[in-house]
Formats: C-alpha cells, structure tokens, sequence
DNA sequence: TTAGAATCTAGAGTGTGATCTAGGTCAAGC
DNA sequence: GCTTGACCTAGATCACACTCTAGATTCTAA
C-alpha cells in the first residue's frame, strides 16, 4: 500500500502471513475475521496489524489441525463481543486436547517407521537385504 | 470367509484393519496391494494373512499422513523383489524426517495454544476476562 | 430352494480447502 | 495521458482420498 497511517493491502497481507491472496478473500467470505474489513473508496481491502495478527493465530490453528469451521465458530465468538469468554476457553482446551492426542497418534507411528528405518539401514549395510518383505512379510 | 485355510474376504479385511470395503478396493485400483489379490472361481477377492499385515503398515504410514502417491513408491518397489532396499530405505528415512517435522511444527503450535488456554483460563476464573480480544488484540 | 447378505464392476459424487479464470477496475509512476 | 501491476467479483476448477450408487452376481443358511 504505501500511504500514511498503517492500512495494508491484500498483497502486503499475503506477505506477512503466508497466506495466498486468494486465500484472504476465500477466508473473508467464510467470515474468518474479526470485523469487516473496512475498504477503500475505490473498494480495496484496507488491513490492519490486528488482521495480520489475527491471521497468524488463525495459521497456527489451522496447521495444528483445526478445521475451517471450528475457527470460524471461534471468531464468531470473539466478534460476538466479551461474554462469551467461557465458551472460547472450551473450545481452545478442545483443540489442545486434540492436537495432543495427534502428537501421540504421530509419535506412536514414529516409532513403528522408525523401526523399519532400523532394520532395512540393517539389512542395507550388511548387504543381506534379500526377502526383507516379499511374499510373507518379514520385516 | 470362513471355510478351510485362512483365506479372508474384503468384508474380514474390513474388519480386520479397520478400512472401508469400498477403501479396499479403491487400494486395489491404485495398485497398492504387494501382490494380485487371487479370486474366487466366484469371483470374489481373498486375501491372506500377510495382505492384512501390510495393510496394517498402511494405516500406519498413512496416518502419518503419506501420501497415496509415496505409498504407491512404496508398494512399487516392495512388489518388484529384492534388489532396491536402498530406495525403500530412503523412502522410508524421507518418510521418518517428515513425521518428525511435523511433530515439532505440532509442539510449537500447542505451545502457543495451551499459552491461550492458560489466559483464557486465568480471566475467565477471574472473572476478569473483557477485552480479551476485540478490536486490537490483547492476549 | 430360496431369501437375504455379501460381493462384484464401473463410474459418479462428496468434503475440505484452497486456487484459478474471466472479465473487468483502480492507482502509481513515467 | 498511459502503461503496468495490483486489485475486484463470481464462479469454476483442482487435489486428495475416499465413499457411494446402480445393477448384477454369488454365496450361505434356513
């Protein structure tokens, strides 16, 4: 954008969250923000720090899994005003408690992969790797 | 199934390892079996014992979210024999360095999602909790 | 022997989350 | 003034991984 004050525009946006242009006009109409974005007389969208901000969050949430619709029901509650703050906590503990049980789900399976990584490395270096799995499954 | 040997029907390999009917034959499609999964003179798939355990293996890699493609390579090489261990052993490594991306990206997210928590907690048992976020954000 | 459950094939449909297209409009620099 | 690049809308398209449909066939058990 360029001009006095703070107002970005949709490309400065793209830039300092990662997200594709459009990406925040797909996310505008799912009513991902926290207010309307305000425009310019010519109809561009004007941003905010706080937008940027807010998308930050919004990455982080959904690269730990969270569904587009359960963020936007997280930002109906915050632009809903203060008292609902209980109902955000509950949504925020559920969302931990999943990215927990998905960082154990991942680490279980780590372990498993890790263990084949093992023998073939066993297997590779010793130059013995025949019918480590062919017909019956060996390793 | 359920007469002699241990031949299974796609509907005992359904239960068995937890993926769809439809699931098992879409997996067949893709060629992502070891082997050619024989038939009865019916017509009917039978699977053995080894074809559950690789498709337990499945499960494993693909919920460690490789892709189809990857698994593809995978059952590529397995199926044409001995000879190429190096390759599924890089594979596989590849495989091993996105989990453990992936589980690092989880922690860092959670981290900032439980630090949400934790002040959401503290205001709202507080009773204190306006202004958490709105217009600008404040935690 | 016959009903009903399970299976078969080929192909269409679904959900999620973008991402792109077409056909313009707006704005900044030369 | 004019070029150039960023931006606009609405809607189409894409990728992934299933999932289901339709209509026919096969098997099992009463």
């Amino acid at each position: 954008m360029g001009r006095g004050a703070d107002g970005l525009s949709i490309g400065d946006v793209a830039k300092a969250t990662g997200l594709g242009v459009h990406a925040l006009r797909f996310f505008e109409r799912e009513e991902l923000f926290l207010r309307e974005i305000p425009r310019t007389a010519g109809g561009r969208r004007v941003y905010g720090p706080a937008d940027v901000e807010w998308l930050l969050l919004c990455n982080r949430l959904r690269e730990s899994g969270m569904p587009i619709a359960t963020l936007k029901r997280f930002a109906r509650l915050v632009r809903s005003g203060p008292g609902n703050e209980a109902e955000r906590l509950a949504l925020l503990e559920e969302h931990e408690r999943t990215v927990r049980d998905r960082i154990a789900e991942l680490t279980a399976s780590l372990e498993i992969i890790h263990g084949k990584v093992v023998t073939y490395r066993k297997h590779v270096e010793e130059g013995t790797a025949a019918g480590l799995w062919s017909p019956a499954p060996t390793a």
